[in-house]
DNA sequence: ATATTTTTTTAAGTATGCTTGAATTCATAA
DNA sequence: TTATGAATTCAAGCATACTTAAAAAAATAT
């Protein structure tokens, strides 16, 4: 009971509860699988069947602790692909998460160990996301901030980009704005949400939707407190 | 028209083409694949009507140009992905031929080019067997002999070991008889048409079976001649 | 409480790639 | 030339994972 659909439903289920803390129902499960909702019907008697999942129709979908260890498996092995396709062989940013979505199906126990072992036990992949361990423990999550809640003046550094969106880091990476880079917070536009920014010397406005998608870490100028 | 059953049977006919120089027949087929004739039937029609194969029934099957580059693209993945697993990543060389058969199916032009390039466009696999490139071309092939056919006294190196017995590397690893160890033919044992060989402080009897999936290069010393 | 809307399930159908067993086609040996 | 046996194909069926359309069940609104 592990193909790549299963693999794909799973990890959607838990990777919405992450964000959300709650439940995902039928109807948004199908949504976001790009299915229909007579197909998550048949898939969530099978996986409940096979006791990785619990459904109380109406209700959601949850993952069962043995459902849970599948997904994050899965995730494991998408994460270590991506910081090894990008650290080792140097694939653009915004393939890794493309070429990883196949991989993922496809890697044994043995060989995701060995990577990650050869990237020397990692925490976090590319996108700043937390890997979860062999032992199926998760480093602490970053409290980062996204650029829709920064402040007009401060410093931050850019530390993590939501990754389903290829246009979107293929789009940073040709202006200059990539992991890593320090910038200062300029304007915030009332009008439409947008936001002004200034790295290196390139000044940037962004939009309300992509500054949701950008997670920042302030930095604290040498001489300032704050606790 | 590229899926992991249609890739297997193209590898499969180019294999069987390139090892006995002669069409496969698809009775022939059916057992290489572990499938029924029906199966062979069924999909020989599919890969003629797509320009892969040509099959004259009774007669055999053949590839296409159309399907033999499909073939040698496989070849290429599967190749590269053994030499990438071994030398980077230190995959044992009796796992590598598995893990090696998954990824061949899995993995785009862009990220199999960025690993051949990353081992420096290599001519030949871990198991001595020539890389096809990019462009469809394949390195002159090595021109060993198999233990089977070696001569009792003289030296030889080991270049390349069949890699479909996982089992036999596994065994020729851990007696330490693994790629390039050099050795002397001690003895050919007509009785059983076994060979007993010399390398470092070892001496090992090699059954005929195991003896014809060695491939060998004769180490001509310093002061001989050969012409 | 009833009507409407949403959610969920069922039923029938599709594609791939197999299976088995029966029928058919072809090659060849007597 | 015909009988035999081998090669090939057909027919029906299975599993996975979908689809659409219709039916049924539950939630929500009036």
């Amino acid at each position: 009971m592990s193909t790549i659909s299963t693999e794909n439903y799973l990890k959607k289920i838990f990777n919405h509860n992450k964000a959300f803390g709650e439940k995902i129902n039928a109807v948004k499960l199908a949504q976001e699988l790009s299915v229909s909702n007579a197909a998550i019907s048949d898939m969530a008697k099978k996986l409940s069947k096979h006791g990785l999942i619990s459904y109380e129709k109406y209700k959601g979908i949850e993952l069962t602790d043995k459902g849970e260890q599948m997904a994050l498996n899965v995730i494991r092995r998408h994460r270590l692909w991506e910081l090894f396709l990008i650290k080792v062989l140097d694939i653009p940013w915004s393939e890794v998460h493309e070429q990883a979505e196949v991989l993922e199906h496809h890697t044994s126990d043995k060989l995701i160990d060995r990577i990650d072992e050869f990237l020397g036990f990692p925490d976090f992949d590319p996108h700043g996301h937390p890997i979860p361990r062999k032992n199926g423990s998760l480093p602490d999550a970053q409290n980062y901030v996204t650029l829709a809640e920064a402040a007009e003046g401060s410093s931050y550094e850019l530390m993590q980009v939501d990754d389903h969106e290829k246009k979107l880091i293929s789009y940073l990476t040709k202006v200059g704005f990539v992991l890593n880079t320090r910038f200062v917070v300029i304007d915030k536009l009332d009008f439409d949400k947008s936001y002004t920014i200034k790295f290196n010397d390139t000044v940037l406005s962004v939009s309300q939707k992509i500054s949701e998608s950008l997670y920042l870490q302030e930095i604290i100028e040498a001489g300032e407190k704050n606790d």
